[in-house]
DNA sequence: GTAGTTGGTATCCGATCGGAAACCACGCCG
DNA sequence: CGGCGTGGTTTCCGATCGGATACCAACTAC
């Protein structure tokens, strides 16, 4: 699901740390468990994910769900917050894939080690 | 201008860096200069805000422009690129106002070292 | 009973972030 | 001549980030 050369480190963009924004999206059809989100967010360890729940929850967009039925079993689900915040991400992501190019270009372009004086 | 106590902090999108979108809007109203940025960035070291402007230049958003008339004068300026994440970045706003009531209480709801089992 | 799955924690490590402080070249002003 | 303003650079430092690895308790399946 997500390349491990993922373009969207190109956007200066970005929803809190490293995986939040791809976490929020991984919900967006949802409730996910801890292993299921580990497989599209490929290299993604555990406690890194761990991490990063755990702060979308503190601020209240994600929500964590333990059942006792049976088997240990954490679901997460997007709170309403959380899911309000997808329409704010869209506006990004339209914008990121607008200036695809020009992003690339400047960056191509710039030469690291020059500064005219 | 900006609060040292920014309650941006709050939002979970950033723009670049720390700096870097607060920079953007300072140039909103058209080009300034170096030391004219450091004033509504309050704080601001002068190594911070050098590497969040070239940062900034290499992605392509903003210009740096050296005046050789008389006196060392440098302005920053919007590219159109730059100019064309205004528009993104109000969304942005926009959301984190509408949502801030809930964004606090979030936070203020969390206790941070308990987890149930 | 023992191996596997689930949902994590704990520890270590190198890289990066971001602030504080010192220094600096250049031009101007008095 | 000396000091000041501009636009930085350099060095140091503590904090944080993020990955790798090892470990673990509870439960299930064979």
């Amino acid at each position: 699901m997500f390349d491990p050369v993922c373009p969207s480190d190109l956007s200066p963009i970005r929803v809190g740390d490293k995986w939040a924004g791809m976490i929020i999206r991984c919900l967006e059809h949802g409730t996910r468990r801890f292993s299921e989100l580990r497989i599209p967010l490929r290299g993604i360890t555990a406690k890194a994910l761990t991490k990063s729940l755990r702060a979308l929850e503190r601020d209240g967009l994600i929500q964590r769900i333990t059942h006792l039925d049976r088997a240990r079993r954490v679901e997460y689900d997007l709170t309403p917050l959380g899911r309000s915040m997808l329409e704010p991400m869209a506006t990004m992501c339209a914008w990121a894939e607008e200036h695809w190019e020009e992003l690339l270009d400047a960056r191509e372009a710039s030469t690291p080690l020059q500064r005219a004086r």
